[in-house]
DNA sequence: AAATGTGAAGAGGTTCACAGCG
DNA sequence: CGCTGTGAACCTCTTCACATTT
């Protein structure tokens, strides 16, 4: 049903987990679109994808996002792609604070924007004075005592924790006043009283799972 | 019930998800032992940790590795941290193989090993002549070409692809094949014919789930 | 009395089977 | 007939209530 007044479809039932993968079918279409190709199955998308996917799978995924696929024949690829990047924030550029510009922060603003071209970096700061003062692909890097002054100009509404955890408590909170979303790479739980949707990379973890399953396994042998 | 002849207990019951959280108790306890404490209860472990975890879902994951606790006082941590080190294999070193050693990969292997004593790198490569020839931490950077030289006298057993997407798979399966544990941070799934315990980190991934969940947060105001 | 240990209920996500359309 | 759309079963993990032990 569908609401008067209410033109604009929110998808809050979208599982939060699904969403990367949403994001690897738009990319994956996107890419089959350049082709030329305008139509494909749920079975040929799995199949770009790998075997990791099941067809039953994206098509539920597909099917949330509101029904758009033709029965029989599959699903047209363009208004696909456009709806995914409707759902995902794609249909427009993202600029990204980068907190902490050590080989961390340096690899993370070169992986991302290679990745996704609506992502972009729209400010640095880092305390070191080796790094401060420099640039990295026109951007100047900025020293963090200054986040105040210059953030609030570079019209950037995620932030990136790239610093040593000693030092990010402090910093997460003074960039909560200013952006909207978080991806902190710091291990340590950032306190924040700000409304601001956080994700916590923890590196640490992810190693401690191969750890306890090869120790598992080799417990097996 | 204990089969005889199985003196060591082995912990397949134990969740996937869990693990970092045990590996974020460990820590905790750890440090708190250093303290002299001898003595907690899963309520001072969560306070310790932050909100995040309850008292509750800690007791039930410390009672998956065997109940340890004593009614109405709490943990004895030293024997604790033990049973967690054991469990998660911290009980004795990891070397690390160290695949693309650009900003990403001097960022793990920094990162990594200033986290956890028990992980460190045995080894390292990239394909990149101003890199290939020097050394991080006494530890020589080797070309790509001679992994299956070097790597058999590393005795590393855990992998991490730090190289670009075009490079990540063909990388991978040479890694594959002298490794149990992968951590791959390329945006590409390995197709990886040898039984390899996997785990990709999905940075872009993280990202749209931040794009995503900031567009809806605009929807509705 | 105080805290653990644990079965049961609940929530979130995936897989399945098949109904529904083109 | 082929492929999508979807309710239901299933599985995993979290939360809860309370029995149990010191």
């Amino acid at each position: 049903m569908i609401h008067p007044g209410k033109t604009v479809p929110l998808y809050p039932e979208i599982n939060e987990v699904s969403i990367p993968r949403l994001f690897a079918y738009h990319r994956a279409l996107a890419a089959v679109a350049a082709t030329g190709k305008t139509l494909i199955t749920s079975q040929g998308l799995a199949a770009l994808l790998g075997i990791e996917i099941s067809s039953h799978q994206i098509r539920k995924e597909l099917c949330a996002l509101g029904p758009r696929g033709r029965r029989g024949h599959g699903y047209a690829i363009n208004p696909l792609v456009q709806q995914l990047a409707l759902v995902l924030g794609l249909d427009h550029d993202w600029r990204i604070a980068i907190l902490g510009f050590g080989y961390l922060g340096h690899a993370f603003a070169t992986f991302i924007t290679a990745r996704e071209e609506r992502f972009k970096v729209g400010a640095i700061f880092d305390t070191s004075p080796s790094v401060v003062g420099g640039e990295w692909q026109g951007i100047r890097v900025h020293d963090s005592s200054e986040l105040e002054h210059i953030l609030p100009g570079t019209s950037c509404n995620i932030g990136v924790i790239a610093v040593p955890a000693a030092a990010a408590q402090e910093q997460a909170k003074r960039l909560a006043a200013h952006v909207g979303a978080i991806l902190n790479f710091a291990p340590i739980s950032l306190g924040l009283d700000v409304p601001v949707i956080v994700r916590n990379i923890d590196l640490a973890g992810e190693m401690s799972i191969l750890t306890h399953r090869l120790s598992f396994a080799q417990g097996l042998a």
